[in-house]
DNA sequence: CGCCGGCTGATACGAAGGTATGGTCGATAC
DNA sequence: GTATCGACCATACCTTCGTATCAGCCGGCG
């Protein structure tokens, strides 16, 4: 049975329900401090750096988890190190907080996907509120990446054959409608379509065609 | 025949490749009319108002738009349309354009789904690449609309019966289980479930998999 | 070289899907 | 009251699916 299992059995999601985090950077050590102490009143795990540098020489962590940024630092600005949190670190939705924010800059750190761009002064509780719509957001982000980790290493289980088997049929076509495309016979695709149910867990077809639509698999049958 | 049809079959599809309208409110005439002629010099259909009341008043439109509006009007202020906008008039991004522009005004624009924030001056190229990307967003959003609407009429033709049979067939359950659930026979559960096909012009199941996603159906089999 | 994994195919059989034909029943419309 | 429609069920028949069993071919690897 070794052989048609797929990847590795663990369904073990990873601590979605641990203590969420709260990354600041901010030049100004007063600000730190304070944000550090009105962040732990809340209950979430508050983790300080004076610059964007400092702040990526800190592993990855994995838990929900938002960023509390000013946008004028030294060396990598606010918005700069935004550009790279957006790729590095998906699951890290972040709230700008800056004394003199202009209207382009705004524009262009909320078109980058921020939650927020508060001006200071602002109320803890506007910020709390940030924070805490920031959280909810990585949280989601966090599953959605887990599911679809889990769904590509199932279908990088799959072999160049079951992959275009499943894709045909998860198209909508018959078994010997693959067939045809693919040239091989009704019976072997059959054996691919088994294997490929079975690697990717699917236990339907609409299972499976549910898969096929997230991982974005396009099929065109040639018409 | 007639009684086993979905509604109107009717496909034909708006004209999306009408030329587009560029929708502007601005209670400067000056502005009006030079926004009016940049807009025609590059092939869009320009419609000028002087408030939020008189844009209001006119009747949507189906064809590719965007609006390009002021935050300070008098009456309804630029950030009020928008919410109104945003609900009747979907397909119809906003690009803002303003003299006074501040921090708060922006990010409530933006997130409320703004395409740019322009303050003025601003150069004609940086308004013509943002309205064409509103543009852009404006046709996809027209064809997913119509293509909801479709999906939804055939979805509207169903009995109560054949939704929930495509529904419980849609998550992956078999014909026999599917009676389980609902407490009728197998061979009903088929009557039903071609049917729902056939409404649905679904000619697999795969597509009937993918439609029901579309329309939102979550299928919930008591475990 | 032998072994393994991927790909292919055949036969066979039971399960499930799909459709046609035909009928009952109850509610609603005309 | 009759027609219509939705829901229900049955018998019959064929197609498609899913799996098991068995087997041949080929390319990579120790």
């Amino acid at each position: 049975m070794s052989s048609t299992s797929g990847p590795s059995q663990s369904k073990a999601s990873p601590k979605l329900h641990a203590t969420p985090i709260v990354f600041v950077v901010d030049d100004d050590i007063s600000v730190r401090e304070s944000l550090e102490l009105l962040i732990q009143s809340e209950g979430w795990q508050p983790e300080t750096f004076a610059s964007a540098q400092e702040f990526l020489a800190n592993p990855r962590k994995l838990a929900p988890s938002c960023l509390v940024l000013d946008v004028s630092l030294p060396g990598l600005n606010g918005l700069d190190l935004q550009k790279r949190v957006a790729v590095e670190r998906i699951d890290m939705p972040i709230i700008f907080i800056t004394g003199q924010g202009d209207v382009p800059m705004t524009v262009q750190a909320m078109k980058a996907g921020a939650v927020e761009f508060l001006t200071k002064p602002f109320s803890d509780d506007v910020l709390l509120s940030a924070i805490r719509t920031a959280i909810d957001r990585s949280q989601t982000a966090l599953s959605h990446e887990a599911e679809m980790r889990g769904l590509r290493d199932c279908y990088a289980s799959l072999t160049r054959r079951e992959r275009e088997v499943m894709a045909l049929v998860a198209s909508g076509l018959l078994n010997k409608q693959v067939g045809g495309e693919l040239g091989i016979s009704e019976i072997t695709v059959k054996a691919h379509r088994g294997q490929a149910m079975q690697k990717m867990k699917a236990d339907s077809l609409a299972d499976l065609v549910k898969m096929a639509a997230r991982l974005g698999l396009a099929s065109a049958p040639k018409s």
